[in-house]
DNA sequence: CTGGTATTAGTACCAAGTGCTAAAAAAACT
DNA sequence: AGTTTTTTTAGCACTTGGTACTAATACCAG
């Protein structure tokens, strides 16, 4: 008899958090309770069993898959887009994002963000970056949620270049912009026939 | 009855690789045959049962999303550092790094490393990346061993700023190179509060 | 001692299967 | 056609990881 109630269903959340892919029976040895313990925290809970679980995560990620390219790349979630136009996604910086000294996000982070965005904004089955020059404004910190946009500012056909301008804010404050410029196989875009 | 068993074996396969989520119930009616037809086709197709066809999906996004960007102190395993003047490190490129389209490493991985070495060269509680310009000069495949080091140009106290330079390499090729502007505290006058 | 909460036990049932056997139907041969 | 082979169905027992529900027990407090 370890602990309370509480801290085992604290503990339980927190455990199934971690690992969905856990059964009712290993929960109960892992706490030394019975199965039937286990089962009625989680109706307390209100947490799921096993396979419904399992098929959320499965679901998410088939979710975001199915949608068209390749949004399952993309660090941020994508929440607009434009092909070959603008794109918008968004960030939320969580502990693990942050430098345990002081909270402030690594700068990787936010130029993951703007790159995957940067990519899947591009209308072409390849986009590869060639170049970026990028400024971290402001420092971020876990709970903040970043807003990325990328714009598509110029097409250079000939050299199968696009130049796309990438702004994060967070509460509407800049903290990072970048210029990149990527690389497309083709000058495909069904609609515009932008060169520069 | 449709079309020969090898024709229906063919479009089970797709219909399942597209869908992961159907039955065994479902495709039986989809294909107008019993049940148990449908097992035996998924056997000797040596396709797994819903659940574990549903388990694959989740454990292979668990997978991803634990592996989306490591969020360890450094991006590659650093060999060899001076501090405030020179730093090495090694970075396996794995498939999980690429776009499965083309094998090509995405971009921000190469970035991160370069990022990482930079905070980790310099001597300092706080750093961080205040501006970058950096160049992917060459796909980077998965299987390749990045070798990135970075070099300490210039201090400039008064702004508490060190600039860095840092080259990639995969086999004495140059794959991405990059200029790093990066915030520190202390090195000369304290500053304890981030301005940018 | 009486209550109330917490825990455990036990039963029936479900979904979506596996594994196995056997029979019926269809197709292929000679 | 008659026989062999392949393909398809059917049926039953059993498995996992549960749900739903009932009943018993344990424990702690007033």
């Amino acid at each position: 008899m370890k602990r309370t109630k509480k801290e085992r269903q604290r503990l339980l959340t927190e455990t199934i958090e971690d690992n969905p892919f856990v059964t009712d029976e290993q929960l109960a040895s892992q706490f030394g309770v019975s199965v039937q313990t286990i089962r009625l925290d989680r109706m307390e809970l209100s947490i799921p069993e096993l396979r419904e679980r399992i098929k959320d995560v499965a679901a998410q990620n088939y979710e975001n898959e199915v949608k068209s390219l390749p949004l399952d790349e993309v660090i941020g979630e994508i929440i607009d887009i434009e092909l070959d136009q603008r794109a918008l996604s968004i960030f939320d910086v969580k502990d693990e994002h942050v430098f345990q000294r002081n909270g402030i996000a690594r700068g990787h982070h936010l130029f993951a963000q703007a790159n995957s965005l940067a990519v899947a904004v591009i209308n072409d089955e390849l986009a590869l970056t060639v170049k970026s020059n990028v400024v971290f404004v402001k420092p971020v910190k876990a709970g903040d949620r970043v807003i990325t946009k990328a714009i598509v500012r110029n097409r250079n056909s000939e050299k199968n270049r696009t130049y796309i301008d990438v702004v994060s804010t967070v509460n509407n404050e800049t903290v990072f912009k970048g210029e990149f410029e990527m690389y497309r196989t083709k000058g495909s875009g069904d609609n515009n026939e932008v060169s520069n």
